[in-house]
DNA sequence: TCTTCGATTGTCT
DNA sequence: GACAATCGAAGAA
């Protein structure tokens, strides 16, 4: 089951939490690759920071604004892309940055986008996963909620929420306090009954 | 295993 | 002109 639009108008922050498990999907004609989702960062809104929203609203940032449900997908350091959910209210910029996901589909695809790097270090970062996935701009503002979509999020598997740890946010270390040390990041291991699916990858 | 550092370009001040 | 929601190679330990 494919995730509704209704699903990521919540708060950035329980969007963010629930996002673990699920099933991210990137398909590229008959061809498709997927993962499960475990780690993910909320960003909330103008007061917030460390937002690319901090100062309101520009060119690059104007997905975050919009509707609820799609990909806010941007460029930096000169060479990385970074997939974004659109969260919050339609017209509240905020967004969930995926950070991790555990490959379990499509390994012919990614291992070829990942030539040369283990198996272990394909998707354990946000621009890792989308150059495994080719997520680059052309699918900025994609709708993630729409089963025909070439980038969208199903229901996936079930991580229980005493699993789930929290941390600051990575990589935004020039951020002033509160938002440096706020715990919005969030991270979970591959469930242990998952075991199976973990071994044939 | 850990730490340091260069790569590389779009975006905004 | 500064810097970025990072990665991975290289070197040290």
């Amino acid at each position: 089951m494919i995730l509704s639009r209704d699903f990521y108008r919540r708060s950035v922050q329980t969007v963010a939490r629930d996002l673990l498990g699920r099933r991210l999907i990137r398909q590229m004609g008959d061809i498709s690759a997927a993962g499960y989702i475990l780690e993910a960062e909320a960003y909330d809104g103008e007061q917030d920071l460390a937002c690319h929203a901090r100062r309101g609203r520009t060119p690059r940032n104007a997905m975050m604004y919009g509707e609820a449900g799609r990909a806010y997908i941007y460029f930096t350091y000169g060479m990385h892309w970074m997939l974004n959910c659109v969260c919050g209210e339609d017209g509240y910029p905020a967004a969930v940055l995926i950070r991790t996901i555990h490959p379990i589909d499509g390994l012919d695809m990614i291992s070829k986008n990942r030539e040369g790097i283990k198996k272990s270090l394909w998707c354990n970062g946000p621009a890792k996963l989308t150059k495994a996935l080719g997520i680059t701009s052309d699918l900025n503002g994609i709708d993630l909620c729409d089963p025909l979509s070439p980038l969208r999020i199903e229901e996936g598997i079930d991580i229980p929420l005493n699993t789930i740890n929290t941390s600051a946010r990575v990589g935004i270390q020039s951020t002033p306090e509160p938002w440096l040390s706020m715990p919005w990041r969030f991270y979970a291991e591959m469930p242990v009954n998952h075991e199976e699916e973990f071994s044939r990858i």
